[in-house]
DNA sequence: CCCGACTCTCAAAGCGCTTTGATAGCGCGC
DNA sequence: GCGCGCTATCAAAGCGCTTTGAGAGTCGGG
């Protein structure tokens, strides 16, 4: 059924018809319902690619995400992001458009996207420090939001990310009066300004105990599992082996956990660990209680926050640029615990 | 710059750039070449939403995503298969679409999609036993593909899956043949139908060992690390507790382990664990050497093939329909050994 | 009774593409 | 010199919607 059937069934002009629908106002109250009605009855809908043809909106929002033939790594957090925007785009009648590209043809993407006219915008994620593609999309003119941000970017932007220097100084500080001196860091790759700024935060804190940084106890990889059990065998096994670690994500955190259970050693009492959560639907901090100290922060949540403002901002181009900036939580878990033997 | 433009540039009507852009033999070599360079030069794409209205076909495939209100969970095995089907929709020149949506809110889901016509089919993902979403989608007409299978359709239709029922047959057969008698069972829900094609290859494994299943043994829940936690515990201090495990995903095998090891007992040695594996790339079963003995199956790589299969549907809708069944892989690791006190 | 204001409805243009059916130009055989 | 078959190109219709600008009808005030 479209809108010219509806309208001979209506007996109408299509015009009168898609006024009634839109709720233009000058329509007859009587004939607006009656064309709601027979609407629903037909379970009309427009045709988004005609709709979006005669409007100029595409009523849908892009995300691109990279896969880097180096490691194959589909962010583990994307899922979650997307699920959040995901609801805010059905809910404002939004489709979502995803482009799985390889790293290399994201700009070709991106400027595609434009070309082709089939979002009316896009949110970038996992920004680098001085992100390239913030330039391109504001000299191509797509509008977009960036989830995180990006650290010496030249250009004003919008974007919504969450205080990660200040919730790793503050876990840092944690462990710290906890007494612990040797405090291990297995952040995230530090090409990413989240990565970067989650190191600032904990150096800080280090730095203001007295503490001077050790090399030999900050990593950087890429967030898996195997990552954290790696880097924690190796450590613990070395010479000064930390206290305590730091972790950048749940999945590290359980990594490290591995390594200490097989070496032993206690969770909380010989090892302490702290890690950013992201509260991942399907990998919980333990179920009422959390098992880890964390500072959290709802990605999913992000999700549905972006996909707002970014709604925002193409609603109203004019707009000036939006940013919004979460503070994560810190709670307390059952794997933090005293600084042992000090001596 | 659109094909009104680029024909003016050339001095060519909108009919021959258009023909010679799109491979129609009806050109003069020399002349698709200009129209090509100027295409190129001029960064040139057609408006997608005019063009598929003039073609009829959306060029974009539909995934739906339900989140029910209870369990807020985003299947975690979503992210690779969508990164799977993604690279084959960029390669075949697709989009894909992504609809978040309430449990309930599915099927009014499905019948806009074909409404709105902004999709030329869709992919339906974790089928249950006897799945409606099947006859709905048959009825209103829109090509699909079911990763995994209903058992008790009555409609044919097309589908990618793993075999479950072998995989998890195998599985429980190693247990078996390693000596254990006592062998839990860690399910998804069971209203999947994978769920159950799983419970029926360990039922049909344990009967053929003439063992009869404990239902004290048997668990479903959602999967994630604390439900494999928690079960464990529960079983482990139970009267008679299992010494080994079969679970069926690598989130849960997770969980178990953290309960083996809390109960001060080793994973292969005191108790053993044989898990699904999807593969996923943010959670790998160990780097080189598997840590986990495992039934294992690319998720990702079921993306990409069911993607595949779906195009060849709707580019020939007169085609019977298609099937593929998967094998999965056994990979022993390190978490199986012979039972314990056989006596 | 006429005119302007207002309400409701309509025909038609336009969004940017594909595709149909027509046409111009050309070489060739008769 | 004419008609035929080809090739290369074009104008125009159509995809399904929105939106502009205009028209028909109604009502009240002068």
């Amino acid at each position: 059924m479209n809108l010219k059937q509806l309208s001979e069934t209506l007996g109408l002009s299509q015009t009168t018809v898609s006024r009634a629908l839109n709720g233009y106002p000058e329509v007859n109250e009587e004939t607006r319902r009656r064309v709601m009605e027979a609407a629903r009855r037909h379970d009309y809908r427009p045709n988004t690619r005609a709709k979006s043809l005669a409007t100029g909106r595409a009523m849908a929002i892009g995300h691109v995400i990279p896969i880097s033939t180096k490691h194959e790594i589909v962010n583990p957090i994307f899922a979650d992001f997307i699920a959040g925007a995901g609801e805010t785009y059905t809910k404002m009648g939004y489709d979502m458009l995803l482009s799985v590209v390889p790293d290399a043809d994201q700009a070709r993407c991106y400027r595609e996207m434009k070309a082709k006219r089939n979002v009316d915008g896009v949110i970038l994620h996992g920004p680098h420090f001085d992100d390239s593609r913030i330039p391109l999309l504001t000299e191509i003119g797509l509008p977009f939001i960036v989830h995180g941000r990006s650290t010496n970017a030249a250009l004003p932007y919008s974007w919504l990310d969450v205080n990660s220097r200040r919730a790793f100084e503050r876990a840092t500080g944690l462990l710290l009066d906890l007494g612990h001196r040797r405090i291990a860091l297995l952040n995230g790759l530090e090409h990413m300004d989240f990565a970067l700024r989650r190191r600032a935060g904990y150096s800080a804190a280090l730095q203001g105990a007295g503490i001077e940084a050790d090399p030999a106890l900050m990593r950087s990889e890429e967030m898996t599992e195997g990552y954290g059990h790696r880097a924690a065998m190796e450590m613990l096994r070395g010479d000064a082996p930390p206290t305590a670690f730091l972790t950048s994500s749940l999945i590290i955190a359980l990594g490290v956990r591995r390594a200490v259970e097989e070496l032993g050693l206690k969770m909380g009492r010989d090892v302490s660990i702290v890690t950013h959560d992201d509260e991942l639907s399907y990998l919980r901090n333990g179920e009422d209680i959390p098992i880890y100290t964390a500072v959290r922060s709802s990605v999913r949540e992000a999700g549905r926050m972006a996909a707002e403002m970014l709604i925002r901002r193409i609603a109203d181009p004019t707009l000036p640029h939006l940013d919004r900036l979460l503070e994560a939580e810190l709670t307390i878990g059952q794997s933090t615990g005293p600084a042992p033997d000090r001596n």
